[in-house]
RNA sequence: GGUGUGGUAGUUCAGCUGGUUAGAAUACAUGCCUGUCACGCAUGGGGUCGCGGGUUCGAGUCCCGUCCAUACCGCCA
């Protein structure tokens, strides 16, 4: 070993060892009579002394030291004069003997601080140094935590971890895949997983009643804040189970991961189905940290002659607590943001409460005190309250508008803390999506779902109204993990396929090895994926998952540190039979 | 594919209504400094104002195009 201890570990009981550390210089302070140098690595930081009167020598070598150097250096531990309370090591340091210089250092391109001066860009293009940031290395470490305890629940109860091919084949259902030509096999591609769903399904089949592996996934989708085109997932699947068994278990596991490592008791989640949390939160993966529910104002505002209301098919209000003091200037700073393209409301109409109870709103040229008392009575406000309406010609568009506005006040009422933590579990989705412009209906989850029994007769008559035994755990507002219970019966999972508009021969050709599979003995099974990344980034509040994952890629896709993707040479265009379009 | 924001010193940014030699902080270098820990003080070097074109007597600043970054929308079974 080139070390006796690491920078983080010496204290006062320590004084008076003969010891060797090894690290990077953080900082050079030159004193002139003497220098004192902070030695880092992943552990801390050990301050060095270096005394012109008792070795002038050694005290010029140190200063020639510049940041970034890595050192070996020996000498003895002892008291500072001068404390510093803000370190673990503060209050000792080492008085250096020897000094060597295991490398030398070009100046980083931007200080490997917390507060660091670079910017995201040229810390990407230098990830390695931006990941010697105490603050970026903790996420990293927190993350191997989570997965460290997510294993150790998980083989608790009984799972296995089996890893799943990544050269698998290509099933453009969803998202895009990303592919891989094969030259053994010439004009032939591989598809990367973008989850193991089919494989874990399989494994079903084969009897590992209970199987997990955290695991890369590859979806090629334009990227968000928390959306890499590789992403990692904790995914999951159980035989013999019912929805209720999978929601325990897995409840069991979000509980254990706050609790091993945020140390936070969790009481259990609250469910609520996917048709409430539209209604009342506009989105299907609400932020339940704060109320600010939805009231539906249809019967309560229409037909008095406000023409934008009495055309609206939807008609809803949020009342955001204590905030009838907001102005005409922040009141249009709202506007303004309902009405930005992405978000695309036409207006926003208030109504504020006032401290004498009085309402006082933007439209009262139409509506009488009365009907706003009553107003403020269905929305349940009281005195000092606002009210927000958003009304449109489509409900689920003005849901939308009026969710994002619902997020948007959260925010500014700061009722959106990061140190609370608010699960919940979304469930009864939808089975279908229908899509008006290819004109057909879509998996919501994916095509392996299986409807609830009790609406499975409506998948001939009324498809859109089939639920499915499809759930998502959402935890403030981040949808973390989902999942289903599959689809067992070959001859259920042909009728999906064909509802999805696929031709007998194409389902054939893209999933018959699982039909066939399932007509071997498929247990009943179903399964959960949690995303990795995004429930590291919760529990480190983190606000892109990119700060979790040690090379992420930018916004194009592009890893900026080895410049990829880049061009192929011909020989490799050639062995694997591809030209590439000029 | 679309919308917004941004691109100026190694880095993070300021630079107004177009007008003298483009600034600050930090980093870096040199010197001074024996208890610093965001050390301090002094001095210094450092610029293709993303790129191309246009308007103008004159462009970092205005216009057009383009590239890059970023947030969001579409997309993400």
């Amino acid at each position: 070993m080139l070390r006796t201890h690491t920078n983080g570990e010496l204290r006062l009981a320590d004084v008076g060892k003969l010891v060797t550390l090894t690290g990077w210089v953080q900082k050079n302070r030159k004193m002139g009579g003497m220098t004192f140098i902070d030695l880092r690595d992943r552990y801390g930081v050990t301050q060095l002394v270096f005394n012109q009167e008792i070795n002038p020598e050694l005290c010029e070598k140190a200063n020639r030291l510049g940041r970034e150097f890595v050192l070996q250096i020996t000498g003895k531990v002892a008291e500072r004069s001068n404390k510093n309370r803000n370190i673990s090591t503060g209050e000792i340091e080492i008085i250096v003997s020897v000094l060597k210089v295991l490398n030398e250092a070009q100046t980083p391109p931007f200080t490997i601080e917390d507060e660091t001066d670079g910017g995201d860009d040229i810390r990407m293009q230098y990830r390695y140094l931006d990941l010697r940031r105490n603050c970026v290395r903790k996420n990293l470490e927190l993350r191997h935590k989570m997965a460290f305890e997510t294993r150790r629940y998980l083989d608790q109860q009984g799972f296995l971890e089996v890893e799943t091919p990544v050269l698998i084949k290509s099933t453009p259902e969803g998202a895009r895949d990303f592919v891989v030509p094969s030259r053994m096999n010439q004009g032939q591609f591989y598809a990367l997983p973008q989850s193991p769903q089919t494989f874990k399904q399989l494994l079903m089949v084969s009897g590992f009643d209970r199987y997990f592996q955290i695991v890369k996934c590859f979806r090629d989708e334009d990227l968000r804040a928390d959306r890499q085109p590789e992403f990692t997932q904790i995914d999951c699947e159980m035989s013999f189970i019912e929805q209720e068994d999978i929601l325990q278990m897995f409840e069991g596991m979000s509980k254990h991961l706050f609790k091993a490592i945020k140390g936070v008791e969790l009481s259990d989640f609250p469910r609520i189905t996917f048709a409430d949390a539209m209604k009342f939160y506009g989105n299907d993966k609400p932020d339940t940290r704060f109320e600010m529910k939805f009231v539906e104002l249809m019967d309560t505002l229409k037909g008095y002659g406000f023409s934008v209301f009495d055309e609206a098919e939807y008609i809803g209000g949020i009342c955001a607590k204590g905030a009838a003091a907001y102005t005409r200037k922040q009141i249009d700073a709202l506007t303004d943001f309902i009405k930005r393209p992405q978000i695309g409301a036409k207006g926003l109409v208030y109504a504020r409460v006032e401290a004498d109870g009085n309402v006082k709103s933007s439209v009262d040229k139409f509506y009488s005190q009365e009907i706003l008392q009553k107003l403020k009575e269905k929305m349940n406000a009281e005195n000092g309250d606002l009210i927000l309406i958003i009304s449109g010609e489509k409900t689920s568009k003005a849901q939308k508008q009026l969710s994002e506005l619902r997020l948007e006040m959260g925010n500014q009422l700061g009722l959106r803390s990061k140190n609370v933590f608010s699960c919940l579990w979304v469930v009864d989705f939808p089975l279908l999506e229908w899509d008006d412009e290819t004109q057909r209906f879509y998996a919501m989850h994916h095509p392996f779902t299986s409807p609830k029994p009790e609406d499975i007769a409506l998948l001939d008559t009324n498809p859109a109204a089939v639920r499915a035994n499809a759930y998502d755990m959402v935890i403030n507002g981040v949808e973390v993990g989902g999942g289903s219970i599959r689809i067992h019966n070959s001859g259920l999972q042909k009728k999906m396929f064909e509802i999805l508009g696929f031709t007998p021969e194409d389902a054939e050709y893209k999933f018959g090895f699982l039909m066939n599979a399932f007509k071997y003995g498929a247990p009943p099974h179903g399964g959960l994926a949690y995303g990795l990344d995004r429930l590291v980034s919760l529990f480190a509040g983190l606000d892109s998952i990119r700060d979790c994952i040690a090379f992420p890629k930018n916004n194009q896709g592009r890893d900026v540190m080895i410049d990829a993707p880049s061009l192929i040479d011909n020989v490799q265009l050639e062995e694997l039979a591809l030209s590439v379009k000029k």
